[in-house]
DNA sequence: TGACATTTCAAACGGATGTTTGAAATTGGC
DNA sequence: GCCAATTTCAAACATCCGTTTGAAATGTCA
């Protein structure tokens, strides 16, 4: 193996490879997979038409690599319990999975592309969400609920405490999943560093304040209030 | 051929035409607007290929009169105020909003196809996205946050209520824009008309218990701005 | 019926896409 | 330095797409 240059920077022996990966990154999230080109891609990454057959097999299966690659980054970047201490209570669990969550969706390079992917999988699904729903959406949704059933109290019954994880996600994606939209109507909602704590801030304190006011009267029959 | 019956049936003199929109509805709502090809709208149509061009000029304007027509069907079948009584209180017009958005997404037929071309929009954005927003999304937007400022009262500020309502919207068109993602990880979760009822109710419980909880109060967190 | 306008039809056009091909260039081991 | 394996390259292939075309069929009205 003749690693003759000290620098990774190019021509390496994987570099067509991973700048495959990198344009295929990039322009999967921009348009999709369907309207995705093997042209674009290719010249985005200096490499020949025929690179992606050469390297992949086909267009599908750069896209499953690519899928791959980007949920590591994201995972690695941004893991559920960013910034958080050993013993943190169940509120700043919640506030760090909300925090994390919106950081991974909405931060630049390959992290976010990830997230992009992912809601264009869940719009319509290709051969790969089987895979990624068993080995990335699952352990999130099971930490998820374990935190909410720790707010909610353990006399809650399974179907209500799903059914508040998916409350709490759904207001975090919903930024990105309808962000066409939402820019239109909230023109001034930004999406930066600031941005995202003020929305992780909304969310965290709107998540609580329905869970903690559900435990304390589980099973009124409609939303009483005192 | 001349059936000149007095039937609406078929052979009518707008027949194509309409049968190009129902076809077309169907198959943009099924894969998307790039995805969907004018040779398959036409042959569900039992038209020729050049019928699309003929009557609507070219696929992109068929697609925006699809756009137009399921959302005239969804909105009359299923108005914001559904099933509501004239002087409702804000809890019931909430729970009114909810119901009535999870059944014109949930829906079968033309009204449901305008939610998921909303969600292909929203994925996106076509240039028919901004007067969908002007002349649709933007009184709902409307309506909601009258609603939600209702529970908040009198002082929450504007950035707030916008919050909130964007936080009850969230909730349920989570189940529509990841339902792939939610089948598989909740596979016990039914859409038919009870699971809709189940989700009104928790969605709404969940938004009430957040809102009045948070009118009380109104200004503990941080992330304050006037 | 005869004229004219409207609608339908099969065929083709021009362009874009994923993939293949076979030769040329490069690399790696001896 | 040489040979074999690996990688790159330009070109072409086969297919599908939206759209156009001009003639044929159908409908309209006096």
């Amino acid at each position: 193996m003749g690693f003759s240059l000290a620098t990774t920077e190019d021509t390496g022996q994987m570099a067509t490879r991973q700048h495959l990966l990198e344009a295929a990154g990039q322009v999967f999230a921009e348009v999709g997979f369907r309207a995705a080109t093997v042209r674009e891609i290719c010249e985005r990454a200096g490499a020949n038409i025929a690179a992606v057959n050469y390297h992949f097999g086909d267009k599908e299966q750069l896209y499953r690599a690519v899928l791959q690659e980007t949920y590591q980054a994201a995972i690695k970047k941004y893991p559920a319990d960013y910034g958080l201490r050993a013993n943190a209570t169940a509120e700043e669990r919640l506030r760090a999975f909300v925090h994390s969550l919106l950081l991974r969706i909405f931060s630049e390079g390959p992290s976010a592309r990830h997230g992009k992917l992912m809601a264009r999988e869940m719009m319509e699904p290709t051969g790969a969400l089987d895979a990624i729903v068993r080995e990335d959406i699952r352990p999130m949704s099971a930490l998820l609920v374990s935190i909410v059933s720790e707010l909610l109290g353990a006399e809650a019954d399974d179907a209500t405490k799903r059914l508040c994880a998916n409350s709490v996600v759904s207001q975090a994606l919903f930024y990105h999943h309808c962000r066409p939209v939402v820019v239109r109507i909230h023109p001034d909602l930004k999406f930066d560093r600031a941005g995202i704590e003020r929305l992780t801030e909304h969310i965290t304190r709107f998540s609580l304040a329905a869970i903690t006011n559900l435990a304390t009267k589980p099973r009124t029959g409609r939303a009483a209030k005192k």
